[in-house]
DNA sequence: AAAGCGGGGTC
DNA sequence: GACCCAGCTTT
């Protein structure tokens, strides 16, 4: 016997999937995994365009194990995370490296492979080979959180008794595992979502213990609290990347002033980039009346 | 368990 | 202006 939430919510799939490409038939595992990594905390609408053009550019891993990171971190452009494109391109070197070119299917050896997680791991068993595994990402994360925990939203981390409670929901056979999974991420992205959920659109809303609560408020509002944005190091470090994608040739430091007005800052974003392999400094040696003076350069990597 | 890490769209 | 998004890695 399924859950009781699978088979409405495979109906509701089959009617309401969007038609994304690394959904289709003939994308490569490799493909479904590079649309994972990208989907890492960037949504869909902002993926799959650059999605198209990266797989049009490097098909498979050797492909990208063979590219310049600098162009790997220009092709990123914007998406965010920029260490995730850095990860991907030590994946695919891995992948040819230890697998002779073949994504492996196997769930632990995936899970070693850098830049890939718990989640990832399980999505690529799924979506790319169509086997069982406990897909259980932010969206499934507030599915159960409503449906079965009665509540608004998630604890802020990712907890055991969740991961538990998703791998109960899980069906047993491999095809129907595989599609519960990317059913339930779906109908959170779609319809269970964080802000307004579209309750009337919901094939479980006559199941939803917290709809039954009557929706009560989140109780772990008050822990959650996100880094706010303007002004901060993260800002500088994107402005910094910016410039250096920008440039083709390296860029003195006096020119990544336009990163941001406080020296200290700019100082502890580069040095920070240039730890986490982003950004490679370079010194020049020059002469300014007649004295032999070293100044720094900077630039993409590769 | 918590902090750091991009960037853009939405309410 | 706050919140959210198919998380991972390091401490």
């Amino acid at each position: 016997m399924p859950h009781p939430l699978v088979p409405p919510v495979l109906d509701w799939y089959a009617r309401s999937a969007r038609d994304l490409p690394w959904r289709r038939p003939g994308c490569t595992p490799w493909g479904v995994l590079v649309s994972e990594v990208m989907l890492q905390q960037t949504p869909v609408v902002r993926v799959e365009p650059l999605w198209r053009a990266w797989m049009q550019r490097w098909p498979t891993p050797a492909h990208l194990a063979d590219a310049a990171t600098s162009d790997v971190l220009r092709a990123w452009d914007r998406l965010g995370y920029p260490r995730r494109a850095l990860r991907l391109q030590e994946c695919a070197r891995a992948v040819v490296e230890r697998h002779d070119g073949e994504l492996p299917t196997d769930e632990a050896a995936l899970l070693a492979l850098p830049g890939v997680g718990t989640y990832t791991a399980a999505a690529v068993v799924a979506f790319a080979h169509g086997r069982r595994s406990v897909v259980v990402d932010t969206n499934v994360r507030r599915v159960l959180a409503r449906t079965l925990g009665g509540e608004a939203l998630p604890p802020p981390s990712l907890t055991r008794s969740e991961m538990a409670r998703a791998a109960q929901v899980v069906p047993d056979d491999d095809a129907t595992a595989a599609r519960w999974s990317v059913a339930v991420m779906e109908l959170g992205a779609l319809v269970c979502t964080a802000r307004s959920p579209r309750c009337a659109a919901c094939p479980v809303d006559d199941l939803c213990a917290w709809r039954a609560a009557g929706m009560p408020a989140d109780e772990h509002a008050h822990r959650r609290r996100r880094q706010a944005w303007a002004g901060t190091d993260r800002q500088v470090r994107g402005r910094v990347m910016a410039t250096l994608r920008a440039a083709d040739h390296p860029v003195p430091e006096a020119l990544l002033v336009d990163a941001g007005p406080d020296e200290a800052q700019r100082t502890r974003a580069v040095t920070g980039l240039v730890a986490d392999g982003l950004v490679v400094r370079e010194d020049v040696v020059g002469t300014v009346d007649g004295e032999r003076v070293t100044t720094a350069v900077y630039r993409l990597p590769g």
